[in-house]
DNA sequence: CTTCGGAACACTGTATACATGATCCGATGT
DNA sequence: ACATCGGATCATGTATACAGTGTTCCGAAG
């Protein structure tokens, strides 16, 4: 019985960052005080410190020397940029995967749909992100490139606060499902230039309904 | 008069580590213990864990809990990978960049260019990869993806320690130089299909010597 | 001779305490 | 009234000290 326990402090704290961030209990723009985040930790400011570096090599937060470290905010550009660089990853892990796809994968693609579908009825917005999560790796991973998926990570958690807002339409959450379910298909049929078009209009859909919500946000 | 003495320790440590990692006196797999390279600073060890964690973000060092940190290897798969999703980032940055590129750009290429020669006669090789950044980079910069160039470079720092081997040789030297002026006579005539196949064989030639290079480290 | 256990060591992980730099605000002078 | 200077305050940066964990090596038992 292995406990979830984190072996470290640190680990911890990124952890419960990266659910705040997540969840927006932190809000981009928001400057995290050391000492404030440590205390509702019950540590001391040093893991805080080094969580804080990780996320910033992630490009989760900001950071200038004496003034500290703020949730970065993502204009329409950078998130713009960001799905770009995804597609052109994203695409060249899944045409490296589908050839690949053994049947635990297209099991595990099908076990985040329904995962997603069931969360979307609590209406659990953290764990329906997570689900989609686990449902689009499980695409990149069989593709055996460790460092581009890697990479592929950190773009997606960039961007994670604006996706969740997203995610916050039950509208936007079927047409989710929908589309999850024929890329589901084409990964079975093992057409990667198919699954890589309905992965190009997945994103589009995602990007059009984000220059809204960030539209809005800036009026 | 302004010093270039960083505003915090930290980024001291962190100049230093990856200068000594460029230069290979952290050799690939050794161990930085944190109390000697503290010492050897004569700083503690809070700023040298903060830098250590910032290149663990870059993937520069390997990470494991109450084992330290260690300067990553690379195998020859995980560098072709790199070099893969270079190619498809680089590709990507110049069909942006070349439509932009002004005068001064055209100049920075060409004094990159001679910097490399000056310095490949001092046989300085720092000076001489530091020369040779500038040259690409000012390539992918002018596409204002600040994000895009932004991987470009951690995928450049990660394989650094390699590139630097492969400078050592003068013959690689020649040829590189060659390659240059030929991209930037593309560059002059804003061909950008043209540069990003000039780029694609600069590449591959790096790799199969990069191939050589680690296959003979190996036996 | 091999294997198991445990104690000592070394290094990392974290807390506490102190130093430094930045910002804000009011006082002072023009 | 306004600009400038200076100090108080806050958050960050760093050092020191201590705690925890992993490893190694040695000795005893089988």
């Amino acid at each position: 019985m292995a406990f979830k326990r984190p072996p470290t402090a640190q680990e911890a704290v990124l952890e419960e960052l990266r659910r705040a961030i997540l969840a927006g209990e932190l809000k981009p723009g928001t400057q995290i005080v050391q000492d404030a985040f440590a205390e509702r930790l019950g540590l001391s400011r040093v893991p805080v410190r080094e969580a804080l570096k990780i996320l910033e090599g992630e490009g989760q937060v900001r950071y200038s020397p004496h003034h500290g470290y703020f949730v970065t905010e993502l204009d329409v550009n950078e998130l713009l940029e960001i799905y770009r660089i995804r597609e052109l990853l994203e695409s060249e892990a899944v045409r490296l995967s589908v050839p690949l796809l053994g049947d635990e994968d297209l099991a595990r693609l099908e076990q985040a749909i329904e995962d997603m579908a069931e969360a979307s009825g609590r209406k659990d917005i953290v764990a329906l992100t997570a689900a989609n999560r686990r449902f689009h790796f499980s695409l990149f991973e069989p593709s055996g490139m460790h460092r581009m998926v890697r990479l592929i990570r950190q773009l997606w958690d960039s961007s994670d606060p604006y996706r969740s807002l997203y995610f916050g339409e039950p509208v936007h959450r079927d047409a989710v499902d929908r589309e999850h379910r024929q890329i589901l298909k084409a990964a079975r049929r093992r057409d990667s230039e198919g699954l890589v078009h309905l992965l190009d209009e997945h994103r589009s859909h995602a990007i059009d309904e984000l220059k809204k919500i960030l539209g809005e946000e800036a009026s």
